[in-house]
DNA sequence: CCCTTCACG
DNA sequence: ACGTACGTGAAGGGT
């Protein structure tokens, strides 16, 4: 098996910048950990969900939010409700985000990278996935950390070699692109041929008011909606999503659908074709199998049903971004530039390019990644520099 | 080896 | 009444 190129080039950290982080986790997970044994009143295991459990439900008596298929959760979600009724609970997030953050990545990467060249090289594994996107394994560089403040820190480790600059390009919304491209919808065609914020336009929309009146709150709402659309949401999954009543949720998606018509008919034909032929195409006609969508089992059809509208949509990205990827790939080796393409992200890629040809790099990248394929309407692709992975803005 | 949890797009 | 948003990989606990 030949290894892919980007494998063989590999990304280099800073060790000495993240074992000083691992330092100072290891010292601010202990500081925690005692808080948590005090508030508590015993001392356990933080990160066993059973012992937690326990502490939190029997021993300080808070009321269960959900079950596991083993017993009371004790997620994210779970804990931040706890923690309107007691200190403990957000205590534990925020041990749970610093274990989490310090294993996971900071010193598993320490661990992986070659001692001589201080670079990592992951493997990406292109027959794993069932839309055909790409993962990333050993390490998995695909869910470096970037929500959160700590999160961004680590990303700051990754650093572009001696002279060079890390210059990454991302496609612009390409999933609602390719929806509307399939769903030929006026509404969506005419935001993405005007360039607008199409979370804003949306929200436009469903809650009819002028784009400039629309509110971060009514924004981020939309933004939801728009995501729903792309897995096949149901009232339950938005309602969760965005802490409103099911019936509130349902609403939005009937306004939603009143003025995405074609949105609506492009989902409804998607789920009548697959149960015909048993499969759903992408843009360039890769197929997946959807044999759930026959199923005698409602919940099994639903199941079926999301994967068919998600499929085309996030199966499509991935080819364009894999037509793109050989199109560059051939041109740097073509044009015996000495940039090198090392991580692909679904939708974005990171290129380590020497300084003097960062701006032949940018038109290159850019003009590529744009023609990989035409949709219907534009595809973007936004471009930036930096000397570490952190400060790409 | 499964379960839970959580990191990303 | 029920379970319910798509796609991944990894760590730690517990069996």
């Amino acid at each position: 098996m030949t290894k892919i190129i980007c494998q063989l080039d590999g990304i280099r950290i800073d060790k000495d910048y993240l074992s000083n982080l691992s330092k100072e986790l290891e010292g601010r997970i202990e500081i925690l950990k005692n808080k948590i044994y005090t508030i508590a009143g015993a001392d356990f295991n933080i990160s066993s969900p059973k012992q937690l459990a326990a502490i939190l439900f029997d021993k300080l008596k808070l009321k269960p939010v959900k079950k596991t298929k083993t017993g009371f959760s004790t997620d994210e979600e779970v804990l931040t409700i706890l923690a309107a009724s007691h200190e403990l609970p957000a205590e534990v997030l925020n041990f749970r985000q610093l274990s989490k953050l310090k294993s996971t990545y900071v010193d598993a990467i320490l661990e992986l990278a070659n001692p001589a060249t201080q670079r990592i090289h992951t493997s990406f594994n292109q027959t794993v996935t069932a839309t055909g996107r790409l993962s990333s394994s050993e390490p998995n560089l695909q869910n470096i950390p970037i929500r959160t403040e700590l999160g961004k820190r680590i990303r700051q480790a990754f650093v572009a070699d001696n002279g060079c600059l890390f210059l990454s390009a991302d496609y612009s919304q390409i999933e609602l692109r390719i929806v509307a491209h399939f769903s030929q919808d006026s509404l969506l065609i005419d935001a993405f041929k005007k360039d607008e914020d199409v979370h804003t336009r949306t929200a436009s929309e469903v809650f009819d008011v002028q784009p400039e009146l629309v509110t971060p709150e009514m924004r981020r709402r939309a933004k939801a909606i728009n995501f729903g659309i792309i897995y096949g949401m149901g009232a339950y999954g938005l309602a969760a999503e965005l802490g409103i009543s099911q019936d509130e949720a349902r609403g939005y998606i009937d306004d939603y659908f009143l003025h995405y018509k074609g949105v609506k008919t492009f989902i409804d034909k998607t789920i009548s074709e697959a149960m015909e032929r048993g499969y759903v195409s992408t843009f360039f006609g890769r197929r997946r199998h959807v044999p759930e969508i026959r199923s005698g089992s409602e919940q099994i059809r639903r199941f079926g049903e999301r994967i068919a509208i998600n499929t085309p949509i996030q199966g499509t990205a991935a080819d364009i971004i894999k037509v793109a990827m050989i199109n560059i790939f051939r041109r740097l080796k073509n044009e015996i530039l000495q940039s090198r393409m090392l991580l692909q992200i679904h939708d974005e890629l990171i290129f380590e390019a020497p300084e003097k040809e960062i701006e032949l790099m940018k038109e290159l990248v850019k003009n590529e990644m744009e023609t990989a394929a035409k949709l219907s309407v534009p595809v973007k692709v936004d471009i930036n520099i930096g000397r570490n992975w952190g400060g790409l803005g």
